[in-house]
DNA sequence: GTAACCGGTTACTAAATGGTAATTACTTAC
DNA sequence: GTAAGTAATTACCATTTAGTAACCGGTTAC
């Protein structure tokens, strides 16, 4: 008989998990699953707030880890445009949940840091 | 006519991703969601890796967002257990989505920072 | 001649995060 | 009287991560 819940000790979520989440990783991981190619500028116009270094670092792994792929055409200026691989694409179901999961969120009042209307609010002592 | 993609910008992704990701965040949603109560000592055991400042921190921050509920009984030693909340619930499909997919890279000999067998090795500079 | 274009890289600094170890509280067992 | 057990909390330090600004390349338009 399996200790509650040990079987999971071992299983491969963590690495996953570690590769595809994180800041900034799975909202560029939304990006290109919903539309793919995408160039690095128009990246940059999703996520206002991302810095290229960053965004070239997000990349960079991404790419290492197999689920996106990066092509550049030798134009000057160059082009550079980042697709999900055959495998990357994998992840939609789950991006597409965590979508409706963020729509139905927000349809009903959450809020960040918050919770939702029925959240009991923890009371700050003084 | 919109700008490609540009839909997207203030949709509700960001602020749901920060909360349900993250390091050890989306792990603990995935216990708490495959079998619940779990108790704090529970947790611990299930991600030997884990702190019990960090593991204390993730569930507040859920706790506050709603997402999983807190419940002390008053005994000595104390017993504190935690499960998902009604609308933590709500991450069952993707969290269910996300490990079929760690299951599949698993069996398909995904390595992290490595990518598949099929990813092209990008060559160490010397 | 110089500014713009695109997709970066690099060096430096600032901020967030995580780990360790000590401490709390109350009761039971030795 | 002291250690164990549970669920933390706190202070402190080390590490990791992120942000900023400057710079690079080659060509084209002004």
């Amino acid at each position: 008989m399996a200790i509650k819940g040990a079987s999971c000790i071992a299983c491969p979520m963590d690495p996953v998990l570690r590769a595809v989440t994180g800041r900034w990783t799975t909202t560029i991981l939304w990006h290109l699953s919903t539309e793919s190619p995408l160039r690095f500028g128009e990246l940059m116009g999703l996520m206002p707030e991302i810095s290229a270094k960053v965004l070239t670092d997000r990349l960079r792994m991404l790419e290492k880890n197999g689920l996106v792929l990066r092509t550049q055409k030798p134009t000057i200026p160059p082009e550079v445009s980042y697709e999900m691989t055959e495998h990357g694409r994998d992840l939609h179901q789950a991006l597409r949940a965590l979508h409706e999961v963020a729509l139905k969120w927000d349809a009903e009042g959450w809020v960040p840091g918050q919770g939702f209307p029925d959240t009991p609010v923890t009371q700050a002592a003084e």
